[in-house]
RNA sequence: GCCCGAGUGGUGGAAUGGUAGACACGGGGGACUUAAAAUCCCCUGCCCUCACCGGCGUGUGGGUUCGAGUCCCACCUCGGGCACCA
């Protein structure tokens, strides 16, 4: 940073008023001129400069909305913003960029209505929230800044997506590899030497018949593999409205469920998507997550989501129609328990056995009645349990070779599992209610090993996921174009990478197109080239976006080897719990594949996160518009100051914790801050400001009760406090810790270097007012990290308290090396506590060195 | 229903099994001021009391311990996640 510039900046005296409106913006201007936040790859590093340890600090990136932010919206960003700018401090190279999620809904939404494009909407409000994040103080790079909208970022969006469906997962080897060596192997030996994770129908082959397969066949076996394809998912499809609707915007109608808009019914019907194979890495998600420094809840989260659970396939023979039915059971033990066997209403080849199953008319009513029930009304878990016996049909249980009877019933899920399960209903409370309902047998057997019965009965030991695939693909029009071409004989050919970013073309109509595809379908020049009409999710750009703050300019690559190389992962990312389920977990697949094929550096993207808790209106309520108690962060930077804001929201409670917006509250940060500034202006006049006992005039009467020893001490205190409690993000506590410094400075006066170190401390918080205030060479916020010195910690003197019999009676203050006997001596001696032992017996006394003593009496 | 997490003054909250209520807001009283604001000083968990002394007190009920807001068991309430996953 050019000196010249910081010390003319300093020159001013400060004003006897602090204006935080002047300073607040002369700081920010100086900051930009002079880069103090811009952050250098090392590969750009001039010469022989050390490299310094990197640290990456990471918020996760706003949706830039129309409502523009409120207060609860920074409070992630303050929280990292102190970790980073105590970081940079402290020497290391830090990271600490920012960036917006651009495409999506609303701005999609705004298109309709206005029947505009969204792009320059979108880039209005990009412009707009990075300026009310600008005066709150942030130290981002915004030399880094990205979007996920614009055509130079999607291009690598795209660029992903076509690695992974040119992809699949190698069981054996237990990582993603490329389509072409999977060919390979089909092409020497065909499926016989290959494990792979793909869907569960693939067919088998041998080399030479591979050789025998149309292009088309070949693709269509592909797809099974790849890790992006295309297959069909049951959607919300509404007639009325022409559009398939997300499980939001479909709320209850009185005969089943409607869209929000309209009330139109809504149904599930199949159609053409494309799917991430997510459910290849479900293992390495949940093993993966153990070593990481994150929350124990959301790994909780993740965990159940994945639903990893280990179990057993066992075949039962259905000997009238000449076949068998495989269940999934984690209870092997109880196989000999099993009075039935029940399959999914939807299990595939009920149908062909209509021959032998007697009451055939009966069940197929069942089946189309079930069809026609919405998922979740089925899945309500207080729904009785509904079924039909398959009559005419038996199932051999293995284990003993009994015949039970065979059931379909709505409690059976079709995509779980194998679709079928053995009835067992001495130990499951479902299969209890259903035998209850049904009359069916309930019979107590004694338990067997798991392992040696499936064994036994030539069954397999497997692991089976709650996890389904993600689909990718929306029906909209803003969002990544997926960059293939569909030819008329259905072969589907990926773009080339120069052929990329395959751009988003003009439209007329951002409307649906009432076919339920998306407005790209009404583009002649589009379907006329064969491209793919849907678009990718939201969470396309934000599965990988930090990758590319690493390097944001790279026009060669995502990011740079050497850039990936470097900055490797995130070291602490910030944001909302609400996320655990979804950009978590897709940016942690992706991340992996990506490892998988040697493109990035870390197993994992993020090493430590924490989550921010939401800021509620002062009524207690949510904040929102409707309910009127929306606070802008601009009004209060305006009235208060960003600092004011920053070092409130800190302060306010934990930083993982939900808590209301306190409008008084925010007076308490204000007056901290001009407090500092008063202190300064005293340090003006005198180097070193002597307390002239103004607050203890009442309690204590003495000429001079200045003492920079006690506020010397306090400040060692201060700095190992605030020094621990960044780093474990307990913010409020730093805070108040910060405050009773002050208080201290106040009471017993503080020297010139003391409070420069005092104003070290509180930059992070309050980087605009110690800057100014701060009277190095260089910025404060690259004025490196107090250390405090052990030997002012050591107090000689300490308060002990007394207890009789666990309640504190008395309390002495006793040399710090006093001896335990010292201290019972002295205990025992105080009139209080003889007091309390009067006509007592001291059974036992327990000394805890500094803290307390105990002194256990009859009674 | 299952899995997490949390319940502390008027309010937000603090507290390695060791003096509960730090810090701050709000409230009360005082100083300064012609006055107000700002600032500074004192008090502020509840009950009894002029005061001291004392009693009670961290959602409820038990337990472990010399000692429990903190650990264990049961329950209640609130928040989050999952939703018949065999």
């Amino acid at each position: 940073m050019p000196t010249s510039a910081k010390a003319s900046a300093r020159q001013r005296t400060p004003a006897t008023i602090y204006n935080h409106l002047k300073v607040e913006k002369k700081w920010q201007k100086e900051w930009e001129v002079n880069g103090t936040y811009k952050t250098e790859n090392p590969s750009l590093r001039s010469g022989s400069k050390r490299l310094q340890p990197k640290m990456y600090v990471l918020d996760m990136f706003p949706y830039p909305s129309g409502a523009g932010l409120h207060v609860g919206h920074p409070r992630g960003y303050i929280g990292s913003d102190v970790y980073a700018r105590m970081k940079r401090m402290d020497g290391f190279n830090v990271l600490h960029p920012m960036g917006f999620d651009s495409f999506g809904l609303p701005a999609e939404q705004y298109a309709i209505q206005t029947k505009k494009h969204p792009g320059p909407f979108t880039d209005k409000l990009v412009a707009q929230y990075k300026k009310q994040l600008e005066v709150i103080g942030f130290s981002y790079d915004w030399s880094r800044e990205v979007s996920t909208h614009r055509p130079e970022y999607y291009k690598w969006t795209q660029w992903i997506f076509l690695k992974l469906c040119d992809a699949w997962y190698d069981s054996k080897k237990n990582k993603a590899r490329t389509i072409d060596e999977l060919v390979t192997l089909f092409e020497k030996s065909g499926t016989k030497s290959v494990a792979a994770f793909a869907d569960n129908a693939t067919p088998t082959f041998s080399a030479k018949e591979w050789q025998s397969f149309s292009a088309i066949e070949k693709q269509n076996i592909l797809m099974q593999y790849r890790l992006a394809y295309e297959g069909f998912a049951e959607v919300n499809w509404c007639e009325e409205l022409g559009t398939v609707l997300a499980n939001d915007e479909i709320v209850d109608g009185p005969t089943g469920p409607v869209s929000e808009r309209g009330g139109f019914p809504v149904i599930k019907k199949a159609m053409r998507q494309w799917f991430m194979r997510i459910t290849a890495y479900a293992d390495r998600l949940v093993e993966d997550l153990q070593p990481l420094d994150w929350p124990n809840n959301i790994k909780e989260i993740q965990k159940n989501w994945i639903g990893k659970s280990v179990g057993s396939e066992i075949t039962f023979e259905i000997p009238a129609a000449q076949t068998s039915v495989s269940v999934f059971t984690t209870r092997a033990d109880t196989l000999f328990g099993v009075t039935y066997i029940v399959l999914a209403p939807e299990y595939p080849f009920i149908s062909e056995w209509q021959n032998v199953i007697s009451n055939w008319t009966e069940v197929e009513a069942y089946i189309k009645s079930i069809a026609q029930k919405e998922e979740n009304e089925r899945t309500a878990a207080d729904k009785p349990k509904t079924g039909i016996q398959l009559k005419g049909l038996t199932a051999i249980n293995p284990a003993n070779g009994e015949e039970v009877p065979v059931w379909i019933a709505d409690y059976v899920l079709a995509n779980y599992g194998t679709g079928a399960v053995m009835g067992v209903p001495q130990h499951d409370e479902r299969d209890f209610a259903f035998a209850t309902t049904y009359k069916l047998a309930i019979i107590d057997r004694p338990l067997v090993d798991k392992n040696e019965i499936t064994k036994k009965v030539a069954g397999t030991l497997v692991t089976k996921y709650k996890m389904r695939d993600a689909i990718f693909a929306r029906q909209r029009y803003w969002g990544e174009p997926i960059p293939l071409r569909h030819a008329t004989n259905g072969l589907i050919t990926p773009l080339k990478e120069k052929q990329l970013p395959l751009e988003l073309p003009k439209v007329k109509s951002y409307e649906p197109s009432g076919n339920g595809e998306s407005p790209l379908s009404q583009v002649k020049e589009w379907i006329k080239e064969g491209y793919e009409t849907n678009t990718m999710p939201g969470w396309a750009g934000s599965s990988w976006y930090f990758l590319r703050y690493m390097d944001p300019t790279n026009n060669k690559a995502f990011a740079g080897k050497k850039a990936l190389d470097y900055w490797k992962d995130v070291d602490m990312y910030v944001g909302g719990a609400e996320h655990a389920t979804g950009h978590l977990l897709y940016s942690r697949f992706w991340h992996k594949f990506l490892f998988d094929m040697g493109l990035v550096a870390t197993k994992e993207p993020f090493k430590a996160l924490r989550n921010q808790g939401l800021i509620g209106g002062s009524d207690g309520r949510k904040m929102s518009k409707r309910w009127g108690n929306v606070i802008n962060p601009d009004d209060v930077v305006k009235l208060y100051g960003a600092d004011s804001l920053r070092l409130f929201e800190m302060f306010l409670g934990p930083f993982e914790a939900h808590l209301p917006w306190s409008t008084e509250g925010i007076i308490g940060s204000r007056r901290f801050i001009e407090r500092v500034w008063r202190l300064a202006l005293k340090l003006k006049d005198q180097e070193n400001f002597r307390a002239s006992g103004e607050r203890l005039a009442r309690t204590k009467d003495r000429e001079n009760i200045s003492d920079l020893g006690a506020s010397q001490k306090a400040l060692h205190k201060t700095i190992k406090k605030v020094t621990k409690d960044i780093q474990t993000f307990s913010f409020n506590t730093a805070v108040s810790s910060l405050m009773i410094c002050l208080n201290e400075f106040e009471k017993n006066g503080v020297s010139e270097k003391d409070f420069q170190i005092f104003l070290q401390l509180l930059a992070p918080f309050a980087p605009h007012v110690t800057e100014e205030l701060w009277n190095g060479s260089t910025s404060i916020h690259l004025a490196g990290w107090p250390k405090f010195n052990p030997k002012y910690l050591v107090e000689d003197q300490v308060t002990v308290g007394v207890q009789v019999n666990g309640k504190v009676r008395a309390e002495i203050t006793i040399a710090i090396d006093a001896s335990k006997e010292d201290i019972e001596t002295a205990a025992l001696a105080l009139p209080r506590i003889q007091e309390f032992l009067q006509g007592k017996s001291v059974k036992k006394i327990i000394v805890v060195p500094g803290r307390v003593i105990n002194i256990v009496a009859t009674e």
